[in-house]
DNA sequence: AGTTGTCTTTAGTGATCGCTATGGATAAGC
DNA sequence: GCTTATCCATAGCGATCACTAAAGACAACT
C-alpha cells in the first residue's frame, strides 16, 4: 500500500543488539522455544530475519542468549542476603523466587524451570541444555544450605526446594496469586522449622 | 518403489480408536501439544489424516480424548486407600504420584503437570484447559485432606501438595531417579509428621 | 570523491504446518 | 448382482516454518 519511511539500509552500524534480546527473552519466557516463531522476533524486534541471523546464528542461538540474560536477572538465587538460620534461609529463597514468578509488568512463572519440559524430537539439545540449568539451580542452592547442613543433608533439602521452585512456577503460571503462593512457602517453612524444633 | 500390500481402503468398519488414542497419548505425553505434528501422527498410529480428521475433529480433539484417556488410568490420585494420619495419606499420595511418574515403559513426568506450560498465541484456549485440569487435582487433594484438616487448612496444605506434584514431574523429566524423588517425598513427609507433633 | 566493506532490505528457498477435496474401494441392503 | 452408503488413501490446499541468496544503502577509509 504505502512505504512512508525509508528505514536506514546499510552502514556498519548496527540495531539495538540488548533489546533484541530481552525482547525476545520476553517472548520465549511467556510463549517458550516452540511457541514463538521467527516471524514473532523479528516482528516484535523490528528487524529483518538476515539481522537476526548475522547477530545470533539461529533462532536456538538466540534463545540461549536469552536464556543468559534471564539468568542474570537479579532474582531469586542470586542476592539472598546472609540468614542466621535454616529455615530463614529458606523462607528467603522461597520470597525471593515468589516475587520473581510474580513480578508485575513481568511474565509470570520461571524462564529455566518451566523451560522446554515438553518439546518435539528435535530441539531435543536445548531441552537437554534447560534441564543442566535446573540442574545448576540445585548445585547453587545446595551451596546455600550447607552452613547448616552436612552434605548429604544439604543435597537432599536442595532437590526439595528445587522441586517447590518449579512447582511454583507452574503455579504461577496458573494464575495464582502472590498471596497463595506466599501460601505455598508458608507450608514449606513451617516443616522446616517443625523438624529443626523436634531434633 | 512398491506397494507390496493393498490395504483395506473402504466399508463400514474403522480403524482402531482405542489404540489411536494410546497412541496419540504417548505421543502428546512426550513431547508435548505443539511437539507433535499431524504427520507424526497419522504416521505412528498408522492412517491417513482424513480418518484422524473424521474421528476426532481436529489435532486439538485428539489432544483433548487422549488427556481424557490420561485422566482415567490409574493414577495417583484415583486409588488412594484409606490411611489412618495425615502423615500417612500425604505419603501416600506421594509415593503413588513417584511411580506414575516414573513407571518403566511410560513416558516420564505428568501428562497434566507438565501440559502446555509454555506455548504459543493460538492454543491459549487448550492451555486454559489444561491449567483447568491441574486445578481439578488440586480440588480432589483437597478432598483426600479434609478427614484431617479443617477447611482453610486442607485448601492450603493441597495447594501445596499440588506444587510438590508438579515439580515432581519436572524432576522426573530432567532424569531423576525413582529413589530421588522418594528422597524429596521424604522430606515433605518429615516435615508434615514434625509439625503435627509439636501441636 | 571514490572505493571498500558491512549492514540492511526485499524477496523467496524448500520443507512442513494443520487440514481437506476428490475419488476409488469395500461392505451392507435389496 | 446391483445399488447405495461409508470409509479410506492419494494428493494437494494455502499458510507458515526456519532460514538465506542477491543486491541496495550507508559509513569509514584512502
Amino acid at each position: 500500500m504505502d512505504k512512508l519511511v525509508k528505514k536506514r539500509r546499510g552502514g556498519p552500524r548496527t540495531f539495538d543488539r540488548d533489546h533484541a534480546v530481552d525482547t525476545a527473552m520476553r517472548l520465549f519466557w511467556r510463549h517458550g522455544y516452540e511457541g514463538v516463531s521467527l516471524n514473532d522476533l523479528t516482528a516484535a524486534i523490528g528487524i529483518a530475519p538476515p539481522s537476526l541471523y548475522a547477530a545470533f546464528g539461529s533462532k536456538a542461538g538466540l534463545y540461549r542468549e536469552a536464556l543468559d540474560r534471564y539468568s542474570g536477572l537479579p532474582k531469586a538465587l542470586n542476592n539472598l542476603g546472609q540468614t542466621t538460620s535454616l529455615y530463614e534461609a529458606v523462607e528467603a529463597l522461597l520470597d525471593s523466587a515468589i516475587n520473581a514468578v510474580t513480578e508485575p509488568g513481568n511474565e509470570r512463572g520461571c524462564m529455566i524451570s518451566s523451560g522446554m519440559i515438553q518439546c518435539g524430537g528435535d530441539h531435543a539439545e536445548l531441552a537437554r541444555e534447560l534441564a543442566q540449568r535446573r540442574g545448576l539451580m540445585r548445585d547453587t542452592i545446595t551451596l546455600k544450605l550447607e552452613p547448616w547442613l552436612d552434605q548429604d543433608g544439604a543435597a537432599s533439602l536442595s532437590r526439595y526446594l528445587v522441586t517447590i521452585l518449579q512447582g511454583l512456577s507452574v503455579q504461577a503460571r496458573d494464575g495464582a496469586s502472590r498471596e497463595e503462593l506466599k501460601q505455598i512457602a508458608s507450608e514449606v517453612v513451617a516443616g522446616i522449622r517443625a523438624r529443626s524444633l523436634i531434633d
